[in-house]
DNA sequence: TACGATCGGGAAATCGGATTCCTTGTTTCC
DNA sequence: GGAAACAAGGAATCCGATTTCCCGATCGTA
């Protein structure tokens, strides 16, 4: 398979073809004023041969490198992965290539990835993060676009998924079934999705005359959270107590402690942070008997399918639309490369996935 | 942040510095005879500039780019990432930069990036795939090493997870604790993940002198295809059927059907093809009434952490140390390079990791 | 017919470093 | 003291394509 040596240098092409290099070179390139028949000679000599353009030798007298560095802060990529991935796919439509580089959080990392697609020339840098948290701004000379974690720098062009949106459309869509008593349950305490979801939500019942039904709860991002926190939830509301519904303990709960939501003031939803911690919250409340949604309804956050949609019942949530986000970034920096930058944070709007958690099967 | 036009050249530092721009370039790379001083006193000229030696002139001259290709035939990338993030980083250490070029499953986007990346003269490509199926070889002028999905070529060079061995490590676990009457459940029939662990349990299972306690079963790779599996598995073995440890009747089960695992050839291990299957077998055990892994000892692979630690309980299972491959990838490709290529398929030994789904709490 | 305009295509400069080859000036050794 | 060896650094060439400049041939028009 490697043909080593076998590569094609336009002179080569020159020589078959019967003409200079430079006169290839406009051929190919539609430049330069020449007889069509001439183009479509050296075109055909070009194809013979299998001539494919040394990139390298381009992007020296072009002054630009065709490329684009994707810095991505995170390692195990959960949520940077689809932007990147969104982003690389939005580049290629431009003809740019992308080199990967991953910092894995360690700033001395970074600083010698920065250095080598500095080195590179690469056009531009899209840099993207594992959280939402604003994050120093890199210094290199050509334009950078931060996606999904913004730069502190707010002249600097970012662009993040807007959570304030994804939870006025979960109020909105949990109000519209006439769910009143909705609980939070967030992920951990200090990152800004927990709190600019809980300040969303609080928000938007109030508009509605409403009030948060319980006070929210604050863990971590994992399934086990959501089922603590469902047990902590429902024993919070010692007034709901009452016989389970289909036979057997709930399984890591005092027995003589037993629960529902039936009566006034019952918690009728619960708005989860993330489809892990709901999804773990869904497992803990059908093993205490209640039933979702019709006993309590059930929402995530991020769609992530995996579990979403494996979760029981599949769960109502918001996709943050993560790969439009990296190609909405790639836009910008494109643009920007081009000469027109943008500044400030662009918010995409996210995405309302209704599905049995909240209308049952209907 | 963006200092455009900042770009600092070698003639800028030579000029500094008061010497000739061939002077720059033997005392920054340490090459030809100067007087120390000389060096010293250009170094601190280029610290001062801030000079980065522009990689795409130096690649031109070096006949060579010091990247190499990431060809993903995955999109959503759930084995493939990591193997591309292994090889990034172990790039990195070769002072190579990775260009990341995801065809996503089409054909003719992956014609494209070949294309892209033989046009930026890369040293080497690492292709990668969605399963272990052998695919096509690609056809370039310079050396490619196929990970996780071979090639179909055995003069290339592949690498790829050692799936017997991984099935060989759950057997000999799993015969370890005694358990004797092990079952199988597949993912989807065709695929070869499937195919060879099953064959390999077969085999293993031989070689002690047993057989499987059920016909394998096949499906896809999801969680409710383990529940459903189960179910199929337990209601196969009408001779087991007996009350229901905990009181409520198994959910989607005919009520009038009811299993158990006790008495003689009673299955009492489960090995599913994947974390995701086995999860969804977990959960349906438990919902039986049956405990893992006292009554049933179940197996996952793929140790793909949100499933298996997930889990109730976390599951026994295999790590395929995809970002081991990716790595060991790297390094056959940097030999290639390096003029020393590898030939046939290299298999990578997987790692047990042994949770409560089979030894309990201890 | 003659002169300027246009067309077609080649020669050469350019991009920014690396490297090879030379030219100095200094040592070394007989 | 003179030839050879060597150290230090500059000049020139090269990598492979693009692009500018320029020249010769053809064409149109007065």
């Amino acid at each position: 398979m490697t043909d080593r040596g076998a590569v094609v240098r336009i002179t080569d092409v020159a020589a078959l073809a019967g003409v200079s290099p430079s006169t290839v070179s406009k051929a190919l390139n539609d430049t330069g004023s020449l007889r069509e028949s001439t183009r479509a000679r050296v075109r055909e000599a070009a194809d013979r041969l299998g001539f494919v353009p040394d990139a390298t030798a381009r992007s020296l007298s072009a002054r630009r490198s065709f490329t684009v560095g994707l810095l991505s802060t995170d390692s195990a990529g959960r949520f940077s992965l689809p932007v990147v991935l969104g982003a690389e796919n939005a580049l290629v439509g431009g003809a740019l290539s992308a080199l990967l580089a991953t910092a894995r959080h360690d700033p001395v990392r970074e600083q010698h990835h920065v250095r080598a697609l500095v080195a590179r020339r690469v056009d531009g840098i899209i840099v993207t993060g594992r959280t939402t948290e604003p994050r120093e701004p890199i210094r290199v000379p050509m334009p950078v676009v931060y996606a999904f974690a913004p730069s502190t720098d707010s002249d600097d062009a970012s662009v993040v998924p807007d959570d304030a949106a994804g939870m006025r459309l979960l109020v909105e869509h949990l109000a519209g079934l006439g769910r009143r008593r909705i609980a939070y349950v967030g992920g951990r305490a200090e990152q800004a999705a927990s709190v600019v979801r809980h300040d969303t939500l609080v928000a938007e019942l109030a508009a509605r005359g409403l009030e948060l039904a319980a006070p929210p709860l604050y863990g971590d991002w994992s399934e086990q959270w959501g089922r603590r926190a469902v047990d902590v939830l429902l024993g919070h509301r010692r007034d709901l107590v009452v016989a389970p519904r289909s036979g057997g303990a709930p399984p890591d709960l005092d027995p003589g402690h037993q629960i529902s939501t039936a009566g006034p003031g019952a918690v009728d939803a619960i708005v989860f942070a993330s489809d892990q911690v709901a999804r773990g919250g869904c497992d803990r409340l059908r093993e205490l008997g209640l039933r979702v949604p019709d006993d309590v309804a059930v929402t995530g956050y991020d769609d992530w399918e995996v579990m979403s949609l494996a979760s029981r019942p599949p769960l109502t949530t918001v996709d943050m639309r993560l790969e439009r986000l990296g190609q909405r970034a790639a836009e910008l920096l494109i643009a920007a490369i081009d000469g027109d930058p943008a500044h400030g944070v662009e918010r995409l709007a996210p995405r309302l996935v209704v599905r049995a958690s909240t209308l049952g099967d209907g």
